[in-house]
DNA sequence: TCAAGTTGTTTTATATATTAGACAACGAGT
DNA sequence: ACTCGTTGTCTAATATATAAAACAACTTGA
């Protein structure tokens, strides 16, 4: 009882809620509250109020016969707020849209969360190819191109803490095997400043990405093109990896100088006046 | 306190916790726990331990003064599911794509929450006009055509208790002054099956939309177009309207009839069998 | 410089949320 | 029909979350 818990204030009610919301995915939009209660390892009776709370914030809805629960309209409240608050989106729209115009290529946005990397923003390619990649999906940082360019700044010892297993998940025949091989990989990505691979994290598709970088130089999101096929033809590489640099040197440049909003011109101004804290 | 509460069963800390995270906008994206204290009308030491609830689960961050608190990437968890589980969403949007193209304006999926339109989906028209809409954004039902769109299965009756005021909010020389006014224009939308507006939410922003129905034949959405300027050419009116009634019922068409289109046992089905531990 | 007001964090008595269990209603299997 | 298991809802005893109060660390303003 009288452990000093890293969580000795949390509200367990509020987490156990938001859990639940956690559950429902996009392969199981439709939950029963057994079902709740058993995958949280909470009474029945507690995920009934949870549920009764939820449901009268319209965070959750019954289906049409009463007997289950799926996501409500109230979550949109969030989401998109969130999304909207953040600037990088809203500048880095313009330019995937364009990217993706020049290239005909996907083009997406995405951050770093954890051993994570979620997409932010996407510009679908025209083609009507159904990814199932959208604004929001994670993959894992450690296996995909965008995760090597996002960790770029972490030192080994980061990476060994943010993945203390002695064997990573392998995902292809590239994944690395354990945060060593990792960090090299990493390291190369970051020295070149760009990175482009074939088959990576799924066969028959390409990965062009690029880091973003913040005001203090730190890396703070990615930039890429998804490619369907096995390969990128070799002539066509350095104009993909030139145009995706570009418009992750462009973002990083918004983001670089949006200190006083009031003059409009910050524009492109890629001149760094020496770093100071 | 012996009253029957409708909300006997709720639980404060996840209410209140939901509350905060709602409190945070795309105007205020920051807050501090005193603020958020203030606003909800909660105990100081309470709203700390919600934020520490919350932090930990990475719903809310701490700016980098660590001063104040910012939604957090957790967030994306939850909207993009929603949205991805709804497949009016996955249908409607290659028709909102081909809508946009035909017509160069930007095509919107727009469902009814209470007394709010609630924009699901929007296919932003090419021209980098920058819209304040988004998806999740709300506005009020009674003052927005689309609103008068997905009010039209509602009853005198059921709009008044809706609307329970004397007076309604005005937004523009045409917003109904109260329910009677409003149903009757929902009604002549309803009989024509589609509807024109000009200026009639904002200034300058014309609005053509049109209901989506679902199996049984209740209005479920709407689909629309939002085109700049005063007006719309009268000889221009046609085209437009019966591209959107056409979409419209396109996607009305697939709702329709998605009773189960393959083996996709994705579905949760009632069918339990026996857990065994 | 000081004093008065914030704010972040902690403690602890007490009000209250929690949950084991009870109950009825249902459904599936025999 | 009749079990037996599952489920939705409710209640009451008790375990526990809550919020008043206290503290230190910061601001702020004069």
């Amino acid at each position: 009882m009288s452990e000093t818990d890293p969580d000795r204030y949390t509200v367990p009610g509020l987490e156990r809620g938001l859990r639940i919301l956690g559950e429902f995915s996009r392969q199981e939009p439709v939950l029963t509250a057994p079902e709740l209660a058993r995958r949280l390892g909470v009474p029945r009776s507690t995920v009934f109020r949870l549920l009764v709370t939820l449901e009268g914030m319209r965070f959750v809805e019954r289906t049409p016969d009463g007997r289950a629960y799926r996501l409500g309209l109230a979550i949109l409240r969030l989401g998109f707020e969130y999304l909207a608050s953040l600037d990088m989106v809203e500048l880095g729209r313009p330019l995937l849209d364009s990217l993706r115009d020049a290239t005909g290529y996907a083009a997406s946005l995405v951050v770093r969360d954890g051993r994570d990397v979620v997409y932010l923003h996407r510009s679908a390619s025209r083609a009507p190819f159904a990814t199932a990649v959208s604004v929001g999906t994670r993959l894992p940082a450690h296996a995909t191109v965008f995760g090597h360019v996002l960790l770029g700044d972490l030192s080994l010892a980061a990476l060994r803490s943010l993945y203390p297993e002695q064997v990573l998940e392998s995902r292809s025949r590239e994944t690395p095997r354990d945060s060593t091989a990792l960090f090299e990989q990493v390291q190369q990505v970051r020295k070149r400043g760009w990175v482009l691979a074939a088959g990576f994290f799924e066969p028959h598709i390409c990965t062009v990405a690029a880091p973003v970088r913040g005001r203090d130089g730190h890396i703070i999101a990615a930039i890429g093109l998804t490619v369907p096929g096995a390969d990128i033809a070799a002539d066509n590489r350095p104009a993909l990896v030139a145009q995706v640099c570009g418009a992750a040197a462009q973002l990083s440049a918004l983001l670089d100088y949006r200190q006083q909003p009031d003059s409009e011109s910050a524009t492109v101004k890629p001149r760094v006046v020496a770093a100071k804290p």
